[in-house]
DNA sequence: TTTTCTTGTGTGTCCGCACACATTTATGCT
DNA sequence: AGCATAAATGTGTGCGGACACACAAGAAAA
């Protein structure tokens, strides 16, 4: 390499050894504090980086990472993390990266909390979970803590609790994009329609925050006069149920002009609706690139897709243990990835990315 | 390493030296033909994979790489293809990677000219350029294929020529997009301007695709009639004679709806536009993400910016090299980087990205 | 038959760093 | 002063792989 200070360079231009080198830049050991003091000038001097090649090969460690994700196969959207999370895996095993995959079922915290247990039975050298249950999730982000377990946490942020880093989306800037894809297609005096497709919400700060962000649009906007409706609807995986819902929501409202859907499910509400001209002209906006949404997509069904980049989240988060675990570089304590505009004729792009991997 | 495969398991297994897997390895050297095919059939069974960090370590080249960018004092969007450049080296230092940065100015294929000789004269181990210039572009490129210079081009794709890979935009897609952009907010009956801010575009072929692509969305949508309405001006860096141009194009074109301009000048458009109330209600689409260009996003003067991902491109041009270099693994002719719309609403997320770079 | 060359294979060193162990120097105590 | 012990520092080996060099055996030339 071009120029490159090494330990050997410090060693000689400080006059001592290698070894006192070493331990200066470990503080491991004993050095004399003038000797110490010398060391770290002559390190500031030469503007000596860490080779991590040579120290990640010398040090010959594996790093047991795990995944605790919701089951992909009960709620697809998470399959984009975990692709993400192997994807990033992958380009980092040289470095003794090992990925341990834990799945929960997405509406049980008790089989969260007995995988938490396990986690910690043998603590692993970092940790990546989305905390979907808000008291769970706390506990074992404090058990970690105090196991020196550096976290990252994914999709939904948290009060309290110190993880590395948060991953994810602004929640609430997610519903003030919402808001303003829809505004595009809405005449004054129409209604919109906010539609939760999700089990209880006590817990999810993140479609309150979405909420909120949506309402505050359309309070800021003076230039229409748009009325919203905001709509919690819970057996989304009961077709027949959902299928009255939407007809009734459709037939109830004449003045309908959009529909925000909150998370993934914009799929589900489209499958349930039989008549598809009762909704002709009614805008669609949803998240996410899953394969059902995809296809509402091209059809024209869904208008807009606001993509949280999934796949970003477990890639972004598993380089973020790397950074701070490897590179020992210092990383943010919030990591928000951008909300990407995704209609039909751009799509394309943001399906199957990675051609060359993300490195650091 | 959890049970990673060595050459030593290797020579171990097939009773030969590490020497001779080597050679099997890297088909140098002479090794018995038996003995070779022996080897190769060890290394298949056990599934080896070389750890990168040793081979690069024990490598120890350093590998030259040369990006050939337009000045960006002169344009300013080629900062961020820059900026990007150094992001990846900086990513993969450790690599043997060095960069020497040239800078030819953006409308002097002369300059363009020379400096490619420059760097024939001193070949490095890869290239990254636009090429802007067809003629002097495509020399170039059949120079680097005759010395072996892997070279990646960014920006524009070019016919003929073998480059390693192209990365950049679809043109005739972005084409598309902002034909759809535009046409959220056309009404029955109006206009649209296509408006190129570049010098003579004979060369430019990424301008004419992106302008068919504008013409095909129109085609192809019926619900309304639009008028389309093509303009090339090429004195846009002369203040007063833009200021004329585009009073006179707002004059004389009473139901202009929107314009579109091709390239990241949106922002010397808007400057120009001494009566900003003159293009009230007139839809404006542009490209990049530049400083000038965001401020008018923000303060509603373009609704939308299409962005290229300049950044991106040399971020991604490097890592191919990478890829191509180091990893040994094949790399995409073509490499399109999606198309993210912004607005005001999403901007923020698109600045100053690469919070946990990209490594591999 | 001896010498020289070719072909095939094994061995050793180095890359930069981490870490264990060896060695030297300083300090305290009798 | 002499010795035990602690503090400070130096040396050596290995991580996995690349590559130069050494060396043996057989073939070709003398």
């Amino acid at each position: 390499m071009k120029n490159r200070v090494r330990i050997k360079d410090i060693a000689e231009k400080a006059g001592v050894s290698t070894g006192t080198v070493d331990r200066v830049l470990h503080n491991r050991g004993k050095v004399a504090p003038d000797v110490k003091e010398n060391v770290l000038a002559v390190i500031e001097e030469l503007g000596y980086q860490r080779n991590l090649l040579a120290s990640a090969l010398a040090y010959n460690h594996n790093l047991n990472i795990v995944s605790l994700l919701p089951n992909p196969e009960a709620d697809p959207y998470w399959k984009q993390s975990q692709a993400g999370v192997q994807e990033a895996i992958r380009a980092v095993q040289h470095y003794g990266f090992n990925l341990t995959q834990l799945f929960f079922e997405p509406n049980k915290p008790m089989d969260f909390s007995r995988l938490a247990k396990q986690v910690l039975n043998n603590p692993p050298d970092g940790l990546l979970f989305p905390p979907i249950f808000f008291q769970e999730s706390l506990w074992l982000l404090n058990q970690c803590q105090e196991k020196n377990i550096p976290t990252v946490i994914i999709n939904t942020d948290i009060k309290g609790g110190k993880p590395l880093s948060y991953i994810g989306q602004d929640s609430y800037q997610s519903g003030v994009l919402g808001a303003r894809l829809l505004d595009f297609g809405l005449n004054d005096g129409q209604t919109v329609c906010i539609l939760n497709l999700d089990y209880e919400t006590k817990d999810a700060h993140h479609l309150i925050y979405k909420e909120r962000g949506f309402k505050d649009y359309f309070k800021n906007s003076l230039e229409k006069k748009i009325e919203i409706l905001s709509v919690n609807f819970e057996s989304f995986h009961e077709k027949t149920k959902l299928q009255i819902f939407s007809k009734k929501l459709l037939a109830e409202n004449p003045k309908l002009g959009g529909i925000f859907i909150t998370n993934s499910r914009a799929y589900k509400f489209i499958d349930s609706i039989a008549d598809k001209k009762s909704y002709a002209g009614i805008k669609v906006v949803g998240f996410d690139l899953l394969a059902s949404n995809i296809d509402y997509l091209k059809s024209n069904a869904i208008n807009f897709l606001i993509n949280q980049n999934a796949m970003n989240q477990g890639y972004l988060g598993i380089m973020s243990l790397f950074k701070h675990l490897v590179q020992k570089e210092s990383v943010e304590r919030q990591q928000y990835l951008p909300l990407d505009i995704v209609v039909k004729e751009n799509i394309e792009y943001y399906i199957e990315r990675n051609k060359v991997g993300i490195i650091i």
